[in-house]
DNA sequence: TGCATATCGTGATTTTTTTCACAAATTTTA
DNA sequence: TAAAATTTGTGAAAAAAATCACGATATGCA
């Protein structure tokens, strides 16, 4: 039985993932925790004890191997395991998301967008086709898909998320800026990108104004 | 003096203002913080130490005044102050940013987008107009703007990053999927979307497995 | 009025996360 | 070869965050 990673260690975890993309595309065979630490600005025995969860062994004095660790990360979060997904709503975010190729390194696989605007309907955009949304329920099932990106306007989300979920899809993750209810059985990912951005200006006005 | 508020705080703010935005549109005048908590799936007392660090007064068997909670929170994270920001990067990412209008509501103001491309260079996207990279450093210091949005690709991104802190740029929101260095005047938000989402992906995978 | 109920506010407790500190191991250098 | 330097691995301590528990207070109704 594998222990469940706090949502912290897998945020770590996938900029570690980063990190040593870019020492791989560098040349670099080795890595140490203190290396790590200080390009995210953290402990070192952090970086350690969450290498220590993937059951990866460093060498003293020389660190980690990069393409061992590289490869513990990426088995641990799993991004060898395809995850099909479909996107709701062809606007500007879905598109961009659908245009987005990274997803695929990580696992995600988008393969298709739905919209209800009969004239995006047909369209193909990177290889994907544009579904009108009555195709929805079919293709959930017919292709198996659980994964839902939720992208239309903020007034339309919920109706949105209730379709999904009587479509039969398991996961929404959520780009509209509100909270969505679901049943206990569909996990919902509220992506909040004004509150991560809030996180970084918020307390540094604060600051300003103490001086 | 004001306390800084941490992270996690933050981010709950911001969803409890979704929520009492949300009642507004419904004509709710109090909301109550087990009603809150059922929503977000969370400690009904964690809600109500969340208020008590804005200064706002609950009235017992009735809960928080909608609009006077919705009020401290936009005082408390300042939504009131604009925030002037520039785009790094015309592809689709930032062609999304730059027409996403809901940010206005939360004081962030996009200005204008730069690229590198001349063919994209002097188009006007939602009344914004892209410039030419080279404009860069001088609207920054013409029209003092302290927050760049990143969305060149990831190889690009370092390289723009370091031009924008050249550039006079003080706060970096980086949506490359890589970690970006920056001298320790400058505050850089790697915003993370895959981390985000295996963060509500991962641990159900392993559920599923221990079946 | 008086009782039942729902909620706030908050101190105490528990849990989780981070940091500290150091032994053991390995490499480099003199 | 021996000393110095650097890193891992990890138990202990500290800090931060979440949960629990309950008194105080307000509301509604018999």
């Amino acid at each position: 039985m594998k222990a469940t990673l706090s949502d912290k260690v897998i945020k770590r975890l996938t900029l570690y993932h980063f990190i040593l993309t870019e020492c791989i595309n560098h040349g670099l065979e080795y890595i140490s925790s203190p290396k790590i630490s200080e390009l995210l600005n953290i402990d070192n025995s952090q970086v350690r004890k969450d290498v220590k969860l993937l059951d990866n062994q460093g060498k003293c004095k020389v660190g980690y191997s990069v393409r061992e660790l590289k490869e513990s990360i990426e088995k641990k979060l799993g991004f060898k395991q395809k995850k099909d997904a479909f996107i709701m709503g062809a606007g500007n975010l879905g598109t961009a998301l659908l245009k987005y190729d990274d997803f695929k390194d990580y696992g995600l696989n988008i393969l298709a967008m739905f919209d209800n605007d009969p004239l995006k309907t047909g369209m193909i955009i990177n290889e994907k086709e544009v579904f009108h949304v009555s195709k929805f329920p079919e293709l959930v099932k017919k292709m198996n898909v659980e994964i839902g990106i939720l992208t239309v306007p903020s007034k339309y989300a919920q109706d949105c998320a209730d379709f999904m979920v009587k479509s039969g899809i398991k996961y929404i993750w959520n780009f509209a800026p509100r909270v969505l209810k679901a049943p206990k059985s569909v996990k919902v990912w509220n992506e909040n990108l004004i509150g991560n951005f809030l996180q970084f200006i918020v307390n540094e006005d604060v600051r300003n104004e103490e001086k």
